[in-house]
DNA sequence: TTCTTTTTGCAAACGATTTGCATTTGCATT
DNA sequence: AATGCAAATGCAAATCGTTTGCAAAAAGAA
């Protein structure tokens, strides 16, 4: 098992090449998803957005991560049913512990679960086309 | 790896020894729950409900879910971030296949996995409470 | 049956997200 | 640098799933 990894690569190539324009507050969304390490919701990147612009609106917001989302620069999660969550689509796969307490995310990947799943799908006669797997934990508190 | 299996408990005798009072609309989605075996969203459950007696409202479904979840009759699903979807909270646990074609959901259960998922939370520090783990799949047409 | 309390149906409120539309902007072209 | 046009924006209103306040109805104990 082993942790993921943030890195950076260059979205505004990526959206070019797509046809898709490069404007200010896609610039600036970008920005603060490719800089974070958690995994904000709308409301938290459009209030981090507003403080470099205030002229940045909510539906830009929504509209730019639907956007990101198709072109599978980042990834979708609603954790618990709650809103959506973002994260750029860095390098690996990984799935997700959340903090119930804190609501904190920490990312980790296990390719024996992985294999696991590929078995029971096929099994089942079904192929896998995505998958989600969340452990809602709460801190170990040694002494007690 | 195996499936699991439907059965029917007494919820009414359970509800009764809870102090809920035992009322014609709860009885009646009680039964479309423990005669079911897909998993419907609020609206279905209504829809099937009206059916059978065309006064109950659709608040008294939303209700009458959370009173069932919070009593752990019943399990809340968010597949794909969409609608709530329920089950009757059946004998042991297990995790969704999801054919993303259809909707359907195949239930499985991996005590592999499972020690799996428990190793990896240790190990970072956490011991889980509930975890999701979803497949989403394709059917797999052996002739292609 | 009567009383008290819980539950209901209804309509209005809600939070997250999407949409229509007029205006502004990016950017390819002069 | 100025122009033109499609694409993107901001705003407000709409939408979807869900919750809530409240007066009326029903459950269950006496």
């Amino acid at each position: 098992m082993k942790h993921a990894m943030n890195q950076k690569p260059d979205y505004e190539k990526e959206l070019r090449k797509a046809g898709v324009r490069i404007t200010r507050p896609r610039r600036i969304i970008l920005d603060i998803l490719t800089s974070t390490e958690d995994h904000p919701d709308a409301m938290k990147i459009f209030h981090r957005a507003i403080e470099i612009d205030d002229s940045i609106s909510l539906s830009t917001v929504y509209r730019t991560m639907n956007l990101l989302e198709e072109m599978g620069a980042i990834h979708r999660h609603a954790f618990n049913g709650g809103p959506s969550r973002f994260e750029q689509a860095h390098g690996e796969h990984h799935d997700h512990l959340i903090d119930i307490e804190t609501g904190d995310v920490i990312e980790f990947q296990s390719d024996k679960i992985e294999k696991l799943q590929e078995e029971i799908a096929r099994s089942l006669g079904y192929e896998i086309t995505h998958h989600r797997l969340e452990l809602y934990c709460r801190k170990i508190t040694p002494g007690e």
